[in-house]
RNA sequence: GGGCGGUUAGCUCAGUUGGUUAGAGCGCUUCUCUUACACAGAAGAGGUCACAAGUUCGAGUCUUGUACCGCCCA
């Protein structure tokens, strides 16, 4: 083994390895295993990895290759999302690019060289999780445009519309004017940013006098059609029942009265434009106000703009704006913050708009997926997440599923040119289901991509047909991806999985966090603090990053990512790599397996083999938990504090000693310990883990379908681990005193040890003091009382043990006297602490006896200890 | 306005049925290339666990309130 571990030579290798022996597919459970099934959250097909991916896919691995080594048929199907508008824009900027456009190629046309772009670069996403060391069934990989799940799409629409959930209306949506289609209500980000407030004139019909308003949108005056006040307000009452002209269109509206008003808020008085303001949309319909649309669908002003028809609305706000100072109606202009609408995808400013458009009515799918979690059925991971979720499937809104965009699943209707009739059918219709015409056309609009991906998790697994695969991994068992995500899309599955098998589509739905950058800043390209998977993965390799991202946040909580960190971890893949390095190069042909008889184990055997199930049993109530970053926190520790740190060094002395026996039996729990270890470590740092294994005595042909351990509470030895941590105890005191008195580490000193009680147990691991640190084995000598104390020493004590260090011509007497001074007084106040707790009566009845019995013992401890210390003192006086 | 989360060492964070002297990584100080590892080893410094009150034998952990930061929804 080389003496550093080289990701570069090994993931790609094994990976191959791993994928064509199938080990990557549920089948190799046998029929029998319980299903433990993931549902990949598709990625956008002309995506680039980031660290969100990163963070999922390094989730979602762990969870599977840990259900696969506890013999569950594990399935995690992958795919990618054809993600309409970023896909749309891919191509269209290409087509840009050339000189020509979308609509100058036609569809049929940007459909093909939309396909032609996905087949170019489509494979990249898949490439980078591959990467990851992703261990999906490949075989089963499916895209959201396949025959397979457009036909799903296609019997979803089709079911809803005859159950008249879906439906075609004109409602208030958010239009985006440079894609030109709706989008989302949950695609809208509302951004505080610096704007103006006009305060302006609403003229009076037939007076001299005026209402004041403010607005952020001038233009939008144009689109009035009423002036709403409080009904209490004084100021205002005169006015209501009047009727307000429009500026530079003389338009008459109402002047009306509405406690919405704030009358705290600019003026007082509000202008209601129903057709481009979701509240004034609201009042309008109360008061039954007009809908007058000013706005075309790329945001220029329409002919009910009057003579600003044709310009751009904000070309139109200025244009209108001078022309009302002109004519004395403007008031004052005062600088505002306000939330302004905007695209989630490039920013772009979005404009409530009235259209017609298809919508469903999802309240009872809504009211079944809040069911199913107050049922048990689902459960969400971290809890918190529960209240939201029932908080917005409460308030749901019909869903506008129709979008202006021609890459997607188009909308199956088709709509009669004589009639009006509209047909929507499973097979395409080549007539009119009322009046029998031919002249039918299909309706331009696909669907929402979300319809689509809401029906993932069983449209993967071939729905609407009943499948084997459906009927053997449906529904599924875990649900992981990023709370922002969870109304977009995990709220839909959940609804359409209900609706359309009946079922559940998951039972756990695990949310993680964003990943931010060191110091907890959002990751931007504008920003410059990107930090790139690819690029890390090439520096520190996959499991570096895994472990960082796997480690380093708890569910539902952001991660703040840093080179540091993740240094950190190629530093422990390394670590790793080299504690095998050093039971392979001691072997001596052995090939170790089990572990030998309890009789046989040293002190520091049963010690280790002790923390390990203890390690094993809570790595497992952690992973029962879903608490992985602690778990792999918790492997991390033991691995490096105390197998590394204490365990192969103490191993050194059997396996360079002369006794084959031991020899052999500290290759056992070497070989042992690590084995677990690896297994345990295996779904977070898989390919370090298998690489190792392979070098390693096992049994099996792989780490990847090795068996997960399980705890042996056999091998609980608290009396093991309260005398190993004594012996370690002493080792650091003795290391301690050598560095405080710089004893260069070469230097072998002598030591007498007052040991009583322990000085059996010493002496029997004598071996350890010498090799660890450095004490002379020849003039060691350990007695339960010294006959004579060595004079111009320092002492360690620890558990009424005293361990002296000659030092001669060092040991500064005096300062000697003040540390054990300050040490006594230290014991002193925690012998304090400990008998006022134990003699409170709350304390001892109250308390569990464990708890009591500790403290007990704790006490014993410092008396020894204490005792100790002032005799020593006395001694020196 | 409503809801949620955070506040623990210089920095970034763990600490999940309340129970030893509150931990890690990085950074810092001193020493060491000791035959697994300098991507390392040894020793060390560094914390009133935001603040206040409460529950409890016992609170970083539970309750209430306050402050600041962040997110979501309206």
């Amino acid at each position: 083994m080389p003496k550093t571990y080289d990701f570069k030579t090994t993931e790609e290798r094994l990976y191959r390895w791993w994928e064509e022996n199938g080990w990557f597919k549920p089948e190799i459970a046998g029929e029998n295993a319980e299903p433990y099934v993931i549902s990949i959250p598709p990625p956008n097909v002309t995506g680039a990895l980031h660290q969100g991916h990163a963070l999922f896919v390094a989730i979602e691995d762990l969870m599977i290759r840990h259900a696969r080594m506890k013999g569950r048929a594990a399935l995690w199907v992958p795919g990618t999302d054809h993600a309409g508008i970023a896909t749309q824009l891919q191509v269209e900027r290409q087509l840009e690019n050339e000189g020509t456009s979308r609509v100058e190629v036609g569809r049929d046309e940007f459909l093909r060289r939309t396909w032609k772009w996905k087949a170019e670069h489509g494979g990249r996403i898949v490439e980078q999780i591959r990467r990851l060391g992703a261990s999906c069934d490949w075989d089963r990989e499916r895209f959201t445009l396949d025959d397979g799940l457009s036909r799903a799409v296609r019997e979803a629409f089709v079911c809803w519309c005859e159950q008249g959930l879906i439906y075609r209306g004109t409602y208030m949506i958010n239009w985006s004017p440079g894609l030109q289609t709706a989008v989302s209500d949950l695609e809208v980000e509302r951004l505080e940013e610096q704007g103006k407030l006009y305060y302006f004139k609403y003229r009076i019909k037939g007076e001299e006098a005026f209402i004041p308003v403010a607005t952020t949108r001038p233009e939008t005056i144009l689109g009035d059609t009423a002036v709403a006040v409080h009904p209490e307000d004084e100021r205002y009452q005169a006015f209501v029942g009047k009727t307000a002209l429009v500026t530079a269109l003389d338009r008459e509206i109402p002047v009306i009265a509405d406690e919405y008003v704030d009358r705290e808020f600019g003026t007082g008085a509000l202008k209601i434009t129903p057709a481009h303001d979701p509240n004034d949309y609201q009042i309008g319909q109360k008061h039954e106000l007009a809908i007058i649309n000013i706005l075309n669908k790329d945001a220029t002003l329409n002919e009910n703009a009057g003579p600003y028809a044709g310009q751009d609305r904000f070309e139109a706000r200025k244009n209108l704006w001078a022309d009302m100072e002109a004519a004395g109606l403007t008031l004052k202009v005062e600088p505002y913050m306000h939330a302004v609408p905007r695209s989630q995808r490039g920013g772009e400013l979005i404009e409530p708009m009235i259209s017609t458009q298809w919508f469903a009515d999802v309240s009872g799918p809504a009211a079944a997926a809040l069911k199913a979690l107050q049922d048990g059925r689902i459960t969400i991971i971290p809890e918190r997440f529960e209240k939201i979720w029932e908080h917005w499937l409460t308030n749901i809104q019909p869903w506008c599923i129709s979008r202006q965009l021609w890459w997607g699943h188009r909308i199956p209707a088709w709509h009669c040119q004589e009639c009006d009739h509209v047909t929507v059918e499973r097979e395409d219709p080549s007539q009119c289901a009322e009046c029998g015409s031919t002249n039918i056309k299909q309706d331009p609009d696909v669907l929402d991509t979300w319809f689509s991906s809401g029906l993932w998790p069983f449209s993967t697994l071939g729905w609407p047909d009943e499948t084997p695969d459906l009927q053997r991994y449906y529904p599924t068992t875990m649900m992981e991806t990023g709370y922002d995500i969870l109304f977009f899309w995990v709220a839909r599955m959940v609804m359409m999985g209900l609706a359309f098998t009946g079922n559940v589509p998951f039972h756990y739905i695990y949310l993680h966090g964003l990943v931010r950058d060191g110091h907890g800043k959002k990751m931007s390209k504008s920003y410059g603090n990107v930090i790139d998977p690819i690029e890390t993965m090439d520096e520190y390799g996959t499991d570096a990053l895994r472990f960082t991202l796997l480690t380093g946040s708890t569910p539902g909580n952001d991660l703040n990512l840093s080179m540091d960190r993740i240094a950190a971890n190629r530093n422990f893949a390394n670590k790793i790599w080299n504690a095998a390095r050093f039971l392979v190069g001691n072997l001596e042909g052995e090939a170790p397996a089990g572990v030998p008889a309890h009789d046989a184990l040293s002190l520091p055997d049963r010690w280790i083999l002790s923390r390990l199930h203890h390690l094993i049993e809570g790595v497992n109530r952690l992973f029962d938990n879903f608490l992985y970053g602690e778990a792999g926190r918790q492997i991390y520790e033991f691995l490096w504090s105390e197998y590394a740190d204490w365990y192969i060094e103490i191993s050194k002395i059997a396996l360079y000693g002369d006794d084959p026996a031991a020899r052999s039996r500290t290759r056992h729990i070497l070989t042992y310990v690590l084995d677990q270890c690896l297994r345990m470590l295996h779904p977070f740092v898989p390919f370090v883990t298998e690489e190792i294994w392979q070098h390693i005595p096992h049994e099996g042909p792989a780490l990847i379908i090795a068996q997960w351990p399980d705890a042996d509470p056999s091998f609980f030895d608290e009396q093991a681990e309260t005398q190993m941590n004594l012996l370690m105890e002493l080792t650091t005191g003795i290391r301690n005193s050598r560095a405080e008195y710089n004893v260069p580490p070469s230097k072998r000193i002598t030591a007498h040890i007052s040991a009583g009680q322990w000085a059996e147990l010493l002496d029997r691991n004598r071996a350890m003091f010498t090799r660890l640190a450095n004490i002379d084995d020849e003039t060691l000598e350990i007695v339960p009382e010294l006959s004579q104390l060595p004079e111009q020493s320092t002492s360690v004590t620890v558990s009424g043990v005293t361990i002296y260090l000659p030092l001669a011509g060092l040991v500064d007497l005096d300062a000697e006297r003040a540390r054990l001074g300050k040490e006594i007084e230290n014991v002193g106040r925690q012998i304090e602490r400990t008998e006022k707790l134990l003699a409170g009566d709350g304390f001892v009845n109250r308390a569990p006896a464990e708890v009591v019995q500790r403290e007990r013992d704790k006490l014993v401890d410092l008396h020894s200890t204490h005792a100790a210390l002032k005799e020593r003192l006395k001694t020196l006086s």
